[in-house]
DNA sequence: CAGAATCCAACCGGATACTG
DNA sequence: CAGTATCCGGTTGGATTCTG
């Protein structure tokens, strides 16, 4: 890791955006198409209605997220990706490639740092 | 972003690693060589002893930091990064791409969801 | 249906003081 | 030097209740 070519303030924007907990499953649950809340709300059982609704509003704000309200009884809402936020795609794989190929030396350390 | 290809678990797991509010810091300043507590310290005036202590605790844990105490007086503890946590950096990197290239429109966004 | 409001417990992190 | 221990205020987030 080349300290003088990582720009650490865009990648703390970055990790401020889809960083928090629940951001980036939301998006993935939006990666195939404009979802409801309710859909998402079934989509993620362990995210607290409070948190979903706190979690949109944030991804809405940054422009990640658009929300669409429907003029019907009952009220419908869609959320949709915005195309950036579809561009989060491929970062997002190298990440979470990183991940699943060391994810064994991470459990190991873990083991042993843990027993110590 | 599509949602059969992301490994959403995977991704929660890098973001459990180094998604904290100084982890990426502190790899970041080890990237150009191993550094002394002292050395992180200074280097970060924002985190305070505690945090970067702790923050440094998680990542020898994880095992993406190694921790040297060298048997001197007064003490040495020299923090290196380990092979697989340097190759954090291209993912890190295309991340940071996306928010540099974006930066205008999330300003934007942000303005105008604030005003309404 | 799609939230907003409120309450409250748990956790987080800064400041300060102490130690090997 | 390189931490740890303790105290404590602020924030977070779940549970619950209320609303257009």
């Amino acid at each position: 890791m080349d300290n003088g070519e990582v720009p650490l303030c865009s990648l703390r924007e970055v990790l401020d955006l889809v960083g928090d907990k629940w951001a980036i499953q939301v998006l993935v649950r939006l990666g195939d198409g404009p979802r409801r809340f309710s859909e998402l709300e079934r989509a993620l059982p362990r995210v607290s209605r409070r948190m979903l609704s706190l979690t949109l509003r944030g991804l809405e704000r940054n422009g990640l997220v658009t929300r669409t309200v429907y003029p019907e009884v009952p009220p419908r809402v869609e959320y949709t990706m915005t195309p950036h936020a579809m561009e989060l795609d491929e970062p997002l794989h190298a990440l979470s490639a990183w991940a699943a190929k060391h994810r064994a030396k991470v459990a190991e350390a873990r083991r042993a740092f843990d027993v110590a």
